[in-house]
DNA sequence: CTTTTTGTGTTAAAATATTAACGTGTATGT
DNA sequence: ACATACACGTTAATATTTTAACACAAAAAG
């Protein structure tokens, strides 16, 4: 069903903003807006009318003529979109500064996205609670994959282990790895890779910065 | 003086792909490695030649037929063009465990961004070390900006401060902002902000591997 | 009930971005 | 010293993305 919509190529930056419509119209639904037109809209995100109503189309009419969007319909389908209405178990690899954030971060932040366990090779960590999570070795890292049905993996440690931990998951059927190491991952064509380059963001906005003072 | 390069406008997809320039050619120079053409650099990065030469050429020319570009000169350049020949003096908002893991994160990876402070609302939180910086309370806020002469102000609060902490930095004379709030900030025109919001990067990808799913 | 306004989905146009093509200067090898 | 291959910078072509235009359906107004 829906064959048409589903094998239709969605371009990246469609995808890039559907997070962002997500965003809004979850904070207009809490708001208590029931109804939304495309103008409306652009007037509160900063985009065209027209790349609204063009992006929500990739995925067929949600909207009606002479009404607009309704909001909390147009919410949950964005969310079905993104893959939201079914459950994620994750896991995260270091158990380091940035991994002990998102252990956390995440709890309240993304409902959906559960985090099953935390794993570092540095024994001192090893047993050690992060929020309801005890700190597990390397080693049973495939073991819990598999048992625990595990659908993400987060890469939270340095370069340095980075790709080989990204092999061993990858060879365990991991097909989603959302990568906090300051490099890009080489995995098979079927597995999806999100980047998260922290150096890379910060030297952007150094960049911007610097541009700016020297115009 | 070159007046011509720095008032031309450099496009965002070009801006985005600078860091991830500099991190190979950073690696290539650690490596060893003097000179690399367009063709070789692309089939590393995986992105055309082309792209490579025409993404250099926005600078200016800095390699030489039948060479190609030197490794150094060229990391040197862009390192340039990112503004990372100046130092930035940051303050992180925020001492959670986003916040935390900010200040020892950057330490080791980001050289030339020097983390001078770190500000919490939370009084339990004040006056305790993380790495070497004490947590300070927030009324200190405007008076440590402008007697440390910071140049950026990370954001890593809750939404619901957030926009409010933005709106304080603003008015002494911030003009950069690295956001990790789960929201967009409002700021003047001349304020660069860049914007990390793990959530719609998570929700991301858990569209590409929903859509990959279901194809 | 009719008319007018609203605002979508969609098609067309404009603007950007990417890739390919190529002329020419530099290095390398004989 | 000369020929050949290399590889940049640049211009041209293609593809993609964004914005505008518009026909028509539904809602609101009279």
């Amino acid at each position: 069903m829906n064959s048409d919509l589903d094998n239709k190529n969605i371009s990246q930056a469609v995808i890039g903003r559907l997070p962002r419509y997500y965003r809004y119209l979850g904070d207009l639904k809490d708001d208590g807006v029931e109804r939304i037109s495309s103008g409306e809209l652009s007037g509160i995100m900063k985009v065209t009318a027209s790349q609204i109503r063009q992006d929500f189309n990739n995925f067929g009419g949600f909207g009606q003529q002479g009404y607009g969007y309704n909001v909390e319909y147009l919410y949950d389908e964005i969310g079905k979109i993104l893959g939201l209405n079914e459950a994620h178990r994750l896991i995260i690899v270091g158990a380091g500064n940035l991994g002990r954030a998102l252990t956390n971060y995440s709890n309240y932040e993304n409902r959906g996205f559960i985090f099953e366990g935390i794993f570092d090779k540095d024994t001192a960590l090893i047993g050690r609670r992060i929020g309801d999570l005890k700190v597990m070795p390397m080693e049973e890292l495939e073991s819990f994959i598999i048992k625990h049905n595990i659908d993400i993996v987060v890469i939270a440690i340095p370069k340095t282990g980075a790709l080989e931990v990204a092999d061993r998951v990858v060879r365990c059927g991991i097909k989603a790895i959302w990568n906090f190491a300051h490099t890009d991952l080489n995995v098979p064509d079927d597995v999806v890779v999100e980047n998260v380059h922290l150096s890379d963001s910060l030297m952007k906005l150094s960049y911007m910065l610097y541009s700016k003072r020297h115009k």
